[in-house]
DNA sequence: GTCATTGCAAATGGTTTGCATTGTA
DNA sequence: TACAATGCAAACCATTTGCAATGAC
């Protein structure tokens, strides 16, 4: 589907919900829908939003964010001690950090699976397809040996 | 293990990293064993710890827990939007808060060990016993057909 | 005695809010 | 027209930091 076809597609869903349509919202949006499945930070998405669209305050970007988040359309995904990241709701992912170089790695909501069902049959509990960031050591940094701000030997001084 | 004889073995382990045992920290780890299996926000904790301590400052308390995170003796856990809170390291555990009603409902670490493996296998990422909180709908809200901040279909006004 | 730790006050940084104005429906 | 959305500046709040004084080892 066209970036202008999702587009429009996104901006009819928001009208269905009686949520207007606004400059800010479609410069949102179509920054998101340019970012692919990159995630962006708030101040950066502001700035790609100003360089179409002009003086939209980061209040707004804010406020924008929001609204497109209770409406379903944005997830958030706070990625470590990072602030928080926007992308496309869709296709359900999360992340993985690695605490000593900040690699990230993605995996499909699919392999929270197992936990999901541990948490319904034993809680009722409904898991969301809400972001996750799971923390540990990726591959390189276990193979190095190397150790984050864990827990480092006694090494005194 | 009588408390007292705890908080020693916590101190001795500050000690064995090279970390100054001071009545601030005694006095912080007095008080997360007296919690038990509660988490503590910092103001909470700062509270409490005047409560015995004299005039121990916030921004002490923020340092305390930074020097006895990084020592592995206690984890910080976000849940939800809430400020970080605290609690002692040992029986790890995880959240699902329901973002209907604000209930919590912890769970056993054991719970991720498919998506540890997961990580493993695939990316040979190896996952931290750190906190994970896992946002959903709880058996009533669920029950009630409540929902939260999510997807409310149109309501126009 | 040395150097980590603390108290304090000030700075930071992300995020939110009140209000008058603008623009969508 | 009515009321939601925006711009702007100010407020907020958790957390961090610089520095001189203090205290642990």
């Amino acid at each position: 589907m066209p970036s202008a076809r999702r587009l429009d597609a996104l901006l009819d869903q928001l009208r269905a919900r009686g949520v207007r349509v606004t400059a800010a919202r479609r410069a949102v949006l179509a920054e998101l829908l340019d970012a692919g499945h990159d995630h962006i930070g708030i101040e950066e998405l502001a700035t790609r939003v100003r360089r179409r669209t002009p003086a939209i305050h980061l209040s707004t970007v804010y406020r924008t964010v929001e609204a497109l988040r209770e409406s379903g359309i944005l997830r958030a995904a706070r990625l470590g001690d990072q602030p928080v990241a926007y992308h496309l709701a869709g296709d359900t992912h999360h992340h993985a950090v690695c605490r000593s170089c900040g690699t990230t790695v993605e995996f499909p909501d699919a392999d929270l699976d197992d936990l999901r069902r541990r948490l319904v049959d034993r809680h009722g509990f409904a898991a969301d397809p809400e972001h996750l960031t799971v923390s540990g050591r990726c591959r390189r940094c276990v193979g190095r040996g190397v150790d984050g701000s864990g827990s480092a030997a006694g090494h005194h001084r």
